[in-house]
DNA sequence: AAGACGAAAGTGGTTGA
DNA sequence: TCAACAACTTTCGTCTT
């Protein structure tokens, strides 16, 4: 785990509220350097805010090479470029600031085991982007991320896969859940049609139905049955835009769920408010 | 006309020899 | 490394409302 908390200096022999002196930020991760650099400021005032006088061509001068000198390994211009390129496809993915950090933070360890050699930094940014998003459990597909990056999805799976492998991520399987709150909301469903899908994928694990289906595709089809059932019905069609399934996955995985919970429920008879909430009655669906 | 259905053929990933 | 395999996709003609 990464310690996002502020980084506090006890000064010996001060008490009270001054004994936890904050001294700059906490460390960032999304600056090369850490933060740690000097920057100079434009402004050619000192640190009271007075003017410099004379020699502005000296103050920029001293600002360019300062600027120059701040990345000079390859390693280092590196991961300049690798940061800016977390921060513009994490800010366009709606990635949080937390995992940007988390995102810099691996690329940095992959540079110091030296795993990067001679790979294109896209591409290994786009697989540590992913392996976070997985570690993290967003819910986001890989194949969002091979758009962004304009990597072919089959490219991007293999880099990924390798540098779980080499950096050593423990990754659980993708749970179907946590697809459920974005998909829902993507379309207009109700908080309780997302409580019944919730559950209804619960009911299905528990009952060890999903295992190597495909998470998305599963949690398309829970909608499909839970929207009919609450009364806010969605079509095929207009799951499988938001879900990024086709039409035929989710006939064969609600028809399949259907018959293996043992539900009779006619999605034709169904079209009208008011159906019957999704639950639990004396412990079964 | 819209929505659902299901067959058929093709794709990429996983698994086990 | 390779073949078998399940899941999924694309395409398309048919049925239902």
């Amino acid at each position: 785990m990464l310690d996002y908390g502020a980084e506090w200096v006890h000064k010996p022999g001060v008490s009270g509220a001054d004994e936890q002196s904050r001294v700059s930020l906490p460390v960032n991760y999304m600056m090369h350097d850490k933060g740690l650099s000097t920057e100079i400021g434009w402004t050619n005032r000192d640190y009271a805010g007075v003017q410099i006088r004379g020699n502005t061509s000296q103050m920029y001068r001293m600002r360019q090479w300062q600027r120059r000198v701040r990345a000079v390994t390859g390693r280092e211009k590196n991961l300049q470029n690798a940061i800016k390129m977390i921060s513009k496809h994490g800010t366009k993915l709606g990635i949080p600031k937390t995992d940007q950090e988390e995102c810099a933070a691996l690329y940095r360890r992959g540079l110091e085991m030296d795993l990067l050699r001679g790979r294109p930094i896209k591409l290994v940014v786009g697989a540590i982007m992913f392996i976070i998003n997985r570690k993290n459990d967003r819910a986001r597909t890989i194949d969002e991320y091979a758009i962004e990056f304009g990597i072919p999805k089959k490219e991007l799976g293999r880099a990924y896969r390798e540098m779980r492998r080499r950096l050593k991520v423990k990754i659980k399987p993708t749970s179907p859940i946590i697809f459920v709150e974005r998909y829902c909301n993507s379309l207009g469903l109700s908080p309780e049609t997302q409580t019944a899908t919730r559950e209804l994928l619960n009911e299905c694990n528990e009952r060890e139905l999903l295992d190597g289906k495909s998470p998305s595709g599963v949690t398309a089809a829970a909608i499909y049955i839970t929207s009919h059932m609450q009364g806010q019905a969605r079509t095929q069609r207009e799951i499988s835009d938001v879900c990024n399934v086709t039409e035929v996955t989710i006939r064969n995985r609600y028809k399949q769920m259907l018959t293996d919970l043992n539900i009779e429920f006619d999605i034709a008879a169904s079209k009208y408010p008011n159906q019957p909430m999704v639950g639990r009655v004396n412990g079964k669906l």
